[in-house]
DNA sequence: AGGGCTGGTTTCCCATTGGATACCGCCTTA
DNA sequence: TAAGGCGGTATCCAATGGGAAACCAGCCCT
């Protein structure tokens, strides 16, 4: 799911940018810190990071919380872990229909080729 | 939800494109003719109406049937039914913590006007 | 014969998204 | 004292999304 290779983007839902629902799902056993997320979340810039996060803050999904030191660590509030019961009803049909989705995404490409 | 000033864009879930669950909806009662598919969703341009059926077509969501004339319709495949449920359920969520987004986002925002 | 409706296509244009890269102040550790 | 990690920002740039407007062929109606 995180590869960046990883065919999540055929994925006919999303929720808010790019990698919001990663970040949810990356915060979903805890609160981790900036480069804690950079991590599993390969490839992400600084900035795009940066972006999504101050989202899914400024939407009431994530708290931004500050700690002695420079230390920040970013945690789920009730709503975004709310956000995370329907994001796996629509993550487990597209598992359970991943199969007719490529075969129908696959029928519909080669229907343009040729 | 159709309206042109209807807040359905802080909704945090997308399917695929601007249009294209506003045009599964519209398709959930049974098929729909190019011209019946516009007037529900006001302010589509014809060009973005075609860009949005062409993808859930080519995606498999959706088929195109051509009839004798000149007469064109388009209705769900048991793949772009399917996505309903999910759909429903993401949409239920947000209808039942509409007030709670409305309120993060307001909080969100007034945090950081100052 | 002309005007309208249908189902688009084409062109142009602009705003937004998001990647790459460089840079930054602060803190800890060696 | 220097190096590196942390948590970002600033700048630039290319690709995409999507609206506006014009156009079009084929049909139907009068």
């Amino acid at each position: 799911m995180f590869d960046p290779v990883c065919p999540s983007p055929l994925v006919p839902f999303r929720v808010g940018d790019k990698w919001a629902t990663l970040i949810l799902r990356c915060l979903q056993d805890g609160p981790r810190r900036f480069s804690e997320l950079r991590v599993p979340l390969r490839g992400v810039t600084a900035k795009s990071l940066t972006q999504s996060l101050r989202g899914l803050e400024r939407d009431g999904f994530v708290v931004r919380e500050e700690y002695e030191g420079r230390r920040v660590e970013y945690a789920l509030t009730p709503l975004g872990r709310g956000l995370l019961v329907p994001l796996d009803t629509a993550c487990e049909w597209t598992r359970e229909h991943w199969d007719e989705l490529i075969d129908a995404q696959e029928a519909g490409l080669s229907a343009t080729d040729h």
